[in-house]
DNA sequence: CGAAGAGTTGAGACAAATCAAGGTGCGTGG
DNA sequence: CCACGCACCTTGATTTGTCTCAACTCTTCG
């Protein structure tokens, strides 16, 4: 891969110029089509995943053979990252599935590790980022306990519109409505009818996968009832 | 404080000698009692706490005026980190609140951030403990989709109970119910009831703040029913 | 003794999951 | 081109889980 990507790459664009020669000859990069199995459980305990472009979801499955979202991964997030320090039978991994056409790159955890270690303009930078999701666990796990269905969805479609910046907004779902039910915790059937109570409190409506928000604050006021920030909250989108 | 307390102090174990010196001239030592507010939104954003002993509850107020409990930190567990990099208008700030008598440190996260950046060792087992606890929010948003009430409060109870190592166990609740169940993103009533059905499907008492596991696999039955990790799964208590 | 705080219990309301039945759009094979 | 199957989504009926409100008990503490 050429080198003048990752200086655009989240958070390695802070790499040494040496870790990036060194880095280069470590990644692989990937294309996958929709539907692919890109990492088992295996393989998610010893593989960085960086995410160029496309969807990814990440998933388990429970003990009663039901599967359980762990994220979705859109541009330029990775996973992987959690199995730094971990021993072998600590692991708690996942899958990694395309759910678009996606171009990835990989590399082992073990080596990625190495070059944090040794640069650490990188690792204050991944800790950054690190930092970063971590706040944005502690809102879901708040929203989980504070908002209703149709709030949880309002507020997933807020996050998405904030990358616009108009009153106006229209935009194409990026996946498809059963998987976001499952990522927001309820099932297709709420997510359904959650949508109809969010198009009568304001003023959203959906036309198979595309959403029209005719006004960003009628849905703020909706959403943001409960909430213990205040709209427009610049989380990012996952 | 003793230099010799940083060197058995969680992440601070790894600290330099040399910064060891330094550190021990930035923080701070206090005793409070239960009941002390420790932190209100303006110091939370400026201040790393680190509780070496006792229970302090971090908490925000919603826009409805609801508490929210962000976390509920016991020995050697700390915040403060998030704002390392935080510019002030992005602030999520919380109070600090001591619900024991309290023994904590407290430092100015920006001369936190000013020794771990100067030291490699330090980073990264300060980056260590940070992804411990992202694993730990990962589990919890994953226990509020598919764990019930009672199974929520049985899983609290094993996570403290895994800490002995015995069948039958016998520990007092640490901190009063209402705030567990508030903890546990449940209202006060549904823990009462919650319990009552812990009661009825496995092997457990409760007398007062006294709980008394009779079979700790008992309770692992029903609580781990439909979680993607298998018990004993050595999470730490919060 | 009385007041306050913590916890429990019951009744009713409400939210979400489940179960069951249809509808719609789409690609494939005839 | 149509017909069929299939995946995705919606809608309705019912059940389950949790919250809310209210009443009551128990303990603690002045």
């Amino acid at each position: 891969m050429a080198l003048s990507f990752f200086s655009q790459c989240g958070f390695f664009s802070k790499i040494s110029p040496k870790n990036l020669e060194i880095m280069s000859s470590l990644v692989k990069q990937h294309f996958y089509k929709k539907g692919t199995l890109i990492l088992n459980y295996e393989q998610s305990s010893t593989t960085f995943l960086y995410l160029i472009k496309g969807w990814v979801k990440l998933f388990k499955e429970s003990s009663d053979g039901k599967e359980v979202i762990v994220d979705i991964l859109n541009n330029d997030h990775y996973c992987g990252e959690q199995f730094f320090f971990k021993k072998e039978h600590e692991n708690d991994p996942y899958k990694a599935q395309s759910i678009s056409d996606v171009e990835v790159f990989t590399m082992s955890i073990s080596s990625l590790y190495q070059l944090i270690s040794s640069d650490s303009h990188l690792s204050a930078s991944l800790l950054q980022d690190i930092l970063r999701k971590q706040q944005h666990l502690n809102m879901e796990v708040e929203h989980l306990s504070i908002q209703n269905s149709a709030q949880r969805i309002g507020c997933f479609i807020l996050r998405l519109s904030a990358l616009q910046d108009e009153e106006k907004i229209t935009f194409r779902l990026p996946f498809d409505k059963g998987l976001l039910a499952s990522r927001l915790s309820m099932c297709p059937e709420t997510f359904s009818r959650a949508f109809n109570t969010l198009t009568k409190e304001c003023e959203i409506t959906m036309d198979g996968n595309v959403i029209h928000v005719n006004n960003v604050n009628s849905v703020a006021r909706y959403v943001c009832e409960h909430c213990t920030k205040v709209f427009p909250c610049k989380e990012s989108i996952n």
